[in-house]
DNA sequence: TCCCTCCTTGTTTTT
DNA sequence: CAAGGAGGGA
């Protein structure tokens, strides 16, 4: 597989075989679809309705770019948000142009902000070969700055200051940027402080999470215009896919890009903005016009995709918005069926009659390919599988537990960081007692102490302490092999292929020994997960390019060579198309979800209905929605209401079904039902905000220095104490290591940070 | 050091 | 209800 992330380092010599690209067809494009393809120069916004070839639109632009000269393909970028666009992308392109594009800056924001990261990491104070963190690790170094502090995690929840602080990061700004006001309110008032420390231990671990590749690169571009004027000049041509999911930093890195020559092309839809919760603007897209002076707005309205009947009940309900641009999407298509409308008694009746209606269009023919039960949250899945699996129709579950995020793939991978990367503490704290060595926690302690008096990596204070007698000797010894072991693999790297020294990491470390003496039903599938990822290693050529890619691509697409219906989120279905779409759980405090209701405003719920759309805009042919009157949540049963989101849906669109099993639901809705379950949701979650006032707490209780003797000069015969061995007198010094007799415990080798003279 | 029990907490998720 | 984390006891 070619490393998706080959970029050019730019700008190379011109390759030297002038490639044969056709120019593409413009005229199987419609008039706005040719509208946005032939306005290349200057800013341009692209509203793009569900299902009205924005993707074709997109490559067929950067076909023409490139096919009529008016730039190299390395002076092209084009970002996207998921490596699936960005490979999509890549390869219509090619396909549209005949020959494969060599160099161009095709990738997603972090893979592209990596990448001008890496050429001038030293700029803010990272080596070029950093490393990049998932939210685990950074949930992981988060925990460790709380406990260091002595605050509370349970007054200061770990992931809520990792939220925070991605807010922060997603909003472009940095640790000084935060003020004061700001500061005060987040966490306890301790965010802002645990953000500045967040990032000075992301300094000394050379590593990055994914909100720097962006926040580090506006950094460098404000501090350095020169190089923001390289790249300036450089991308003569800028292409943004699904422009209202990026949030203000990813707006401040384009902007600052496009300011030289104003060829920004934005492809997005405002009524498809999903992921504010997690940092995007819709704001930005509304505002395009304002932000980029003489733009040009090409919108796309004529749908490829769905039945009239589909459109209009998608468009009726999208249209209750107040906060968007506006499209009034049509079709050519012949009018199809009504979208139904079904109520049933509870959550197992819903996947019954779903899976029915399922089977019954399997047995007329459709392919089960075809269709998609796209659910509000990733608990409904549940009811859908066992009943599946009842029914023995093949299904698959889209978005569950990705393969790089299961625990062993995470284990080996830290094994591999650590080997490439010796410096890489995340990585090492995470394997250095996995498998079980009796490294735990206490002679960590030991190791941490010693790296942070002596500034130095955990493995670089592990080489030092093994040479002393600071450990208990089995301890010492243990360590002392492991460390061996590291610089044997590590030495392996260049004798052997870097899949059979994962293979030999894996086996010599005991890891694979661990699963399998594991007796639990799941030991089998991790094994297997193990052997597939040296598999999957074959495909480059270097253990450092590995891990830069899953660093940075954590997707993990199934094959699609078999018939399954497929079970998702409604998120996770966005930029997909089925001819079937089954819609349940529409119920008021699901869908709407009583969270968003509570704590967004109506922001929230124009969000949430813009989710509707996306769900029902999904479906060709078919869409089903269903309700409950009944549904268990966290174990308690209750009664619900329909969700606000039917009513909304206009009544010539919609066929409302034979009421299946509404015996108690309807009847009960005059009072009984709405009060109960008002009160299950008032009582329930959401009461996560209410903050006590915590008292302060003293962080000069915390001692991180173990003695005072870091920076000290011993000489021989000076007194000393160490904390462990008591008193003694200094018999030799060897750097900083002394050798001590030591009054009750005999003569040890120690570390000079660990005495202080008395 | 490890294991067990108790308690809390419950969307959506890419990179 | 169910899972994950924290804290206590062996």
């Amino acid at each position: 597989m070619p490393d998706p992330f080959d970029f050019a380092d730019a700008p190379p010599p011109p390759p030297p075989q002038e490639q044969p690209a056709r120019l593409p067809d413009l005229d199987a494009l419609n008039e706005g679809q040719r509208q946005a393809v032939e306005a290349i120069d200057g800013p341009v916004l692209v509203l793009a309705g569900a299902g009205t070839g924005k993707t074709r639109v997109l490559t067929t632009r950067l076909a023409q770019i490139l096919a009529t000269g008016k730039a190299k393909p390395w002076q092209v970028l084009a970002v996207t948000f998921t490596n699936k666009a960005a490979r999509e992308m890549r390869e219509r392109v090619a396909a549209l142009l005949g020959c494969p594009v060599e160099r161009w800056w095709v990738g997603t924001f972090h893979a592209v902000g990596a990448r001008i990261l890496r050429a001038h990491a030293e700029s803010v104070g990272l080596k070029p070969n950093f490393t990049i963190l998932d939210s685990d690790d950074q949930l992981r170094l988060i925990k460790q700055l709380l406990k260091a502090h002595n605050i509370d995690a349970k007054k200061t929840p770990p992931r809520a200051v990792q939220g925070i602080i991605q807010r922060w990061k997603d909003r472009g700004l940095t640790p000084d940027r935060i003020s004061d006001a700001e500061g005060a309110d987040a966490a306890d008032g301790h965010a802002a402080a645990l953000y500045g420390e967040y990032q000075e231990r992301l300094k000394a671990l050379n590593a990055a999470d994914f909100g720097d590749l962006l926040l580090h690169c506006l950094t460098v571009f404000r501090n350095d215009p020169e190089v923001l004027g390289k790249y300036q000049n450089q991308f003569r041509y800028i292409l943004v896919d699904e422009y209202q999911d990026t949030n203000v930093g990813q707006y401040l890195w384009l902007r600052a890009l496009a300011q030289a020559h104003h060829n920004i092309c934005c492809v997005g839809d405002d009524d498809q903005s999903i992921y504010s919760w997690r940092g995007a603007e819709v704001g930005n897209i509304l505002r395009f016009e304002q932000d980029f002076p003489g733009a040009r707005v090409v919108r796309l309205e004529c749908n490829y995709r769905s039945t009239p009947h589909i459109l209009a009940a998608a468009s009726g309900l999208i249209a209750r918005n107040e906060s968007r641009l506006g499209k009034t999407l049509w079709t050519h298509m012949n009018e199809g069926e009504k979208v139904a409308v079904r109520g049933v008694w509870d959550g197992q009746e819903e996947a019954r009659v779903v899976c029915e209606e399922v089977e019954v269009l399997h047995t007329k023919g459709h392919s089960l390919n075809d269709m998609a039960v796209l659910v509000r949250a990733g608990f409904q899945t549940r009811e859908f599988e066992e009943r599946l699996i009842i029914l023995a129709i093949p299904y698959k579950v889209i978005g569950g537990a990705r393969f790089y995020e299961r625990q062993e793939i995470r284990d080996a991978i830290a094994y591999l960081r650590v080997v490439v990367q010796p410096d890489d503490d995340i990585a090492f704290e995470r394997i250095v007692n996995v498998p079980k060595r009796g490294l735990g926690p206490a002679s960590l302690r030991n190791l941490h102490v010693l790296a942070r008096a002596e500034g130095q990596s955990l493995v670089a204070a592990a080489e030092k302490l093994v040479e002393t007698d600071e450990l208990k000797p089995r301890a010492r010894r243990t360590l002392g092999g492991l460390l061996d072991q590291f610089r044997h693999w590590r030495s392996l790297l260049a004798a052997m292929p870097h899949p059979d020294v994962t293979r030999t990491i894996l086996d010599e470390s005991g890891y694979t020994a661990m699963w399998r003496n594991d007796k639990t039903p799941e030991a089998e599938g991790r094994l297997e997960n193990l052997k597939e990822l040296v598999r999957a290693l074959a495909d480059f050529e270097s253990l450092g390019d590995f891990l830069e890619h899953i660093s940075l691509v954590m997707d993990n697409d199934e094959a699609v060579t078999d018939d399954k219906i497929s079970l998702m989120t409604l998120h996770g279905a966005k930029g997909l198309e089925f001819e079937t779409v089954f819609l349940p759980g529409w119920e008021e405090g699901l869908f709407p979800h009583q969270r968003a209701l509570d704590e967004g405003g109506p922001a929230a719920l124009e969000e949430e209905r813009r989710l509707a759309y996306v769900g029902l805009t999904r479906a060709r042919r078919r869409a089903f929605v269903f309700h409950a009157a009944n549904r268990q949540v966290y174990g308690y049963w209750q009664s619900v209401l329909p969700s606000r989101f039917i009513t909304e849906l206009p009544d010539e669109n919609v066929e409302r079904g034979a009421p299946l099993g509404l015996h108690g639901a309807r009847a009960g809705r005059g009072g009984g039902v709405s009060e109960r379950t008002a009160t299950v949701f008032a009582g329930s979650a959401w009461q996560s905000h209410a903050r006590r006032s915590a008292p302060l707490i003293d962080t000069r209780s915390y001692q991180v220095t173990p003695g005072h003797g870091a920076d000290q000069a011993f000489a021989t015969g000076q007194r000393i104490f160490h904390q462990k061995f008591g008193y003694g007198r200094v018999v030799a010094v060897n750097g900083d290591k002394l050798d001590i007799q030591f009054d009750k415990a005999g003569t040890k080798k120690v570390i000079q940070s660990f005495v202080e003279a008395v």
